[in-house]
DNA sequence: ACTAGGGCCTGATTGC
DNA sequence: TGCAATCAGGCCCTAG
């Protein structure tokens, strides 16, 4: 599922169920998702009370009493399952029910969180809460696209000088933090801008018109709990519905929604990835 | 310094 | 129906 909007929707759905909640066990099912786990997790998780539960770009932060922060990303398919201990039959995924992709269980008195990842593109570190701005993954990050550290100076002063496509500048975490393959092409559209002009070869009021419409793009997939895709659902088990939202993604062949255009919606591939758009009103 | 491409994994879907 | 090829929401690493 993950892209922000995504993960701030799982982050969303836990955080009821964590917020607050102390850790009384920690069963973890496999040594390594994308790397391996760090050292001793499971001890220096059981027994942790999780204060916050927090976000940056996609990764999910639950920080803890320990002086420790739980860092999560989902990775291309990892997913949080909530159940609720006191609801009858909640117990269907207790061991020896767990799937083979269940790799790490958390539970709380309430409430049992399960991390599923059939691709294991995921991961977890714990990392001193302090110190996690120079936490590998994260130190390299750009701005949040909803926070005021991305602005139009910021865009156009990171594209100058790129020769890469505007597509593959704004899936760069460390130009903007958060953006997926979905969410790029979505925002290009709704900003007129082709996928496949270079980043620095784009006039600096298109560059900074990007940001209202990226910020407009994320805010609506969150309102609307996140895009669903085949069958993902979100921790709480409601399914986000942004996805009734795509204009172009996933829509080769459809009709370009834009007003008067009349175009048709492409796909192509840049950098080995699905790029969506339309050839007459994306320019 | 910047950029394109490979690789990590499994599962669902498509095509023969 | 079966099987192989293709594709999938991410991101690190390497080679040029």
């Amino acid at each position: 599922m993950p892209e922000l909007p995504e993960v701030e929707t799982v982050r969303r759905g836990l955080a009821p169920a964590l917020e607050g909640a102390r850790l009384t066990h920690v069963d973890i099912r496999r040594p390594d998702l994308r790397w391996p786990f760090p050292p001793d997790m499971a001890a220096r998780l059981t027994g942790a009370t999780i204060r916050a539960l927090g976000r940056r770009s996609k990764y999910l932060l639950a920080h803890l009493d320990t002086g420790e922060t739980l860092i999560v990303h989902l990775g291309m398919s990892g997913r949080m399952v909530v159940d609720d201990v006191a609801q009858p039959g909640a117990f269907h995924r207790e061991a020896g029910w767990l799937s083979a992709h269940d790799h790490v269980v958390l539970r709380t008195a309430h409430h049992r969180v399960t991390f599923n990842d059939a691709r294991r593109f995921g991961a977890m570190d714990l990392w001193p809460t302090d110190d996690l701005e120079n936490h590998w993954l994260i130190a390299k990050l750009g701005p949040e696209p909803l926070g005021n550290g991305f602005h139009g100076d910021h865009l156009v002063a990171a594209f100058r000088g790129r020769n890469t496509p505007v597509k593959s500048a704004l899936l760069d975490q460390r130009i903007v933090a958060g953006l997926g393959n979905i969410y790029v092409c979505e925002a290009l559209h709704r900003a007129g801008i082709a996928p496949t002009r270079k980043a620095g070869r784009i006039a600096a009021h298109r560059v900074a018109g990007l940001v209202p419409v990226i910020r407009d793009v994320l805010g609506e997939a969150i309102a609307a709990g996140g895009s669903s895709l085949r069958d993902h659902r979100q921790a709480d088990g409601t399914l986000g519905y942004f996805q009734h939202g795509f204009r172009v993604y996933d829509r080769e062949g459809r009709p370009c929604p834009t007003d008067g255009c009349g175009g048709t919606i492409r796909r192509i591939v840049q950098s080995g990835r699905s790029t969506f758009h339309c050839p007459a009103c994306q320019r």
